[in-house]
Formats: C-alpha cells, structure tokens, sequence
DNA sequence: GTTCCCATGTAACCCGTTACATGATTTT
DNA sequence: AAAATCATGTAACGGGTTACATGGGAAC
C-alpha cells in the first residue's frame, strides 16, 4: 500500500537523479558511484540509498529488474520511468529552499577559544588548515581528471569540484588571516 | 538514573560551551544568543537546546537554579560546574575528526542538470547567487559590527563570520566561473 | 585458501525537526 | 484590547547513521 505524501527527503531526488543518470546500474553500483560523485556535497549511506531505490520503485518513479545470473542475492538494476522523469525535472526547476546545511566542528571549537591558551587554538588551526589541504588537493585532482574527459556529464562535475575547490582555497586564506590577526595583542 | 554513555553528540558541547561563555542564562536567553552566534555554523532547534541542557544538568556539567519571579513557567538559569569546565576543556584540546557536514541543494540539483534546458539552470545559477549575496552581505555586516566591538568574544566571533563571508565571496567568484564557462559551446 | 569484491539487506538507535500548548508580563 | 515578548515544555515523526548478516564468485 502506497501512502501518498506531500514532500520527500532531498535525498530521494538525490537517487532518483542518479537512476536517471546512470541506468541499469544496481544498488551496489550506485552507492559506488554516489559515493564519487555527488558524495561531496549530498553524502548518502549505502543503507539508505537502497532504502531510497525502494521507494522510487513504490512509488512508480523507477522500475526494478530482476537479474537472474544464479548468484545470491538476487542483483536489481534499475530505470527511471516517465513519471519518474517527470518528477525530477519537476523537482528540477522547483526553487531549492533552505535545504542546505553547514555544521563545522572545528567553527564550533574555535568560537568558544576563549576557555584555551593560545597555543591550543593555534593547533586547532593548524589541524583545520591540514583538513582543508587534503580537500583542496583532492578537488584540484578531480577539476583535472574531468578536465580531460570529453562527455558533457564530466562538464558539470569538473564545475560542482571546483566549487569545493574554491571553497577549500578561500577558507585556507582566511586560517592564515586568522593565525596572523591572532598573534597580535589585543588593543 | 544517569546511563554512562561513551560519546555525546556535538550539540552537547555546543550548548555547554554556551553556558559556559554566558552564565547566568536562563534557556530562553541561551536560545536566542545561539541563534544569533554559532547557529551560523552549528544550528540548533531550541526544543534541542532544552533538551540538551536538561542532559547537561543531570550529567552534573550544569547546575540549574531555580529563579522564582512568580511567573509561570519557572525560570532556570545556568552555570558551568568544575567538572563541566573540564569536560569542556577536554573536549576543545581533542581533535574534531569528522563532524562537520556540508550540504548543498543547489549543487545537488545542479549536478543533475543535464535533464533541463540551459536556461533553466542559469536561473538555478542565479538563485543560487542571490542566496550567496545575502549570505555575504549578513556576515559582512556582522564582520563590520564585531570590529567596533573590543571584548575579546567579539574578536572570535568575527573571526567566525569572517569564515562565512570569506567563503560567500569565493563562491560568488565561482558562480561567475561557472556561468561563463556554461556559455560556451562543448569542445 | 584466505582475502577482497559483488550484492542486498535487517536492526536499532537517536539526533534534530516541526507543530503545538500554556500562561504571565510587557509593549503598542 | 491586542500583540509581542518571556519562559518552558510535550508529542510525534523521520532521516540518517552504525553495526551486522549472508553468501557466492573472483583474485592473489
């Protein structure tokens, strides 16, 4: 019985739009997939992304097929349907709201400093800008990699990583501003 | 009866960091500073920081102290007790590993463009910009105040809104980057 | 022959949210 | 007299997480 429902979870566009992208790939595929991908902005667990690939296929937005090759589990792949697409490009032009989140653990430290000597707010910058450097090394290496592929997909991509990139690059600028404005005296 | 647990949520520490920063509040204050200060980064629901409290208070971090105005319901205000302030300090020197989170709607749905016309997503672009622009000019503005400001809490949190209008302009910057580059044709 | 990869799932938990309730006091 | 502010809470829900289970096939 399928329950009809006002809203759904971002995260169920999240996954349709992935069956969308790559169809016929099965939930083992996907969360791979995911994983590379849209991971970095809409991180998704493999449980719920099978969760979700369940009720796309309810609610008539994806077909599942059986592939029957004698092994166990059973392996589904999957294709949006026409309603299915629908929806998406519906959900597509839609305004995106408030549903972007940002929590920062080390924002949250740093804002109640005041409790620490110096040098423990000075290392937990130091550990921030490290964290920021592993991010801005890995986006610097997937601009690159999509900036070498042809397919019009790696085009977004290469754009939705620099996006990272540049982030990571301005917040690395601002743990130097803040290090050095920290150093001098209060007035 | 207090169950000893391993962790706590990053919220716990969040709101005992508060009480700590500014005792003497009462939950309803506590509320409305968060919201005002590291809601930017860390939001939190007041039925959460009620509720957040309530544990701090039964782990013996806060004491809760009774103010009888005679008004209904009855005011409770906060202090930090000795052990909570080491909890505190423990908790600042360790390391954040992975709690920070990012979420993007936008990029989400920017990811799945290639379903809709390129009009469409240079109106996600511009949606997108407008929200980047209030983000900017709210910590700008904030970044202003603070500087006129001389307790040394104002330095931090102007700091932290720093962070915040650092990374807008960064992504106003790639907003420009992207609109540009998905105006020209494919190679 | 053990370890990694494929492939799908169950169970349990809890953080965080939204909506709502209550009532006094202060402001308009 | 109405509206906003002060002040604390209850109820219900669900999205997302971690840990675990299962078992065949491929690789080393």
């Amino acid at each position: 019985m399928i329950t009809t429902r006002a809203t759904f979870p971002e995260t169920t566009y999240a996954v349709l739009g992935l069956v969308d992208k790559v169809p016929g790939s099965s939930g083992y595929d996907l969360v791979a997939i995911a994983d590379r991908s849209f991971a970095h902005f809409w991180p998704i667990s493999q449980t719920l992304l099978y969760r979700e690939l369940n009720r796309l296929a309810e609610l008539g937005w994806v077909t599942a097929q059986r592939i029957d090759e004698g092994r166990s589990p059973t392996k589904w792949i999957y294709h949006t349907t026409p309603s299915g697409q629908a929806v998406l490009v519906e959900w597509l032009t839609k305004p995106a709201e408030r549903i972007s989140t940002f929590r920062s653990g080390f924002l949250l430290r740093f804002f109640f400093a005041h409790r620490i000597l110096p040098e423990t707010v000075s290392s937990l910058l130091t550990d921030y800008r490290a964290e920021l450097t592993a991010q801005r090394d890995d986006f610097a290496a997937l601009v690159d990699k999509l900036a070498h592929q042809s397919a019009p997909a790696a085009r977004i991509g290469r754009l939705a990583a620099l996006h990272g990139l540049r982030t990571a690059e301005a917040r690395l600028q601002w743990a130097d501003e803040a290090e050095t404005e920290l150093q001098q005296p209060t007035p």
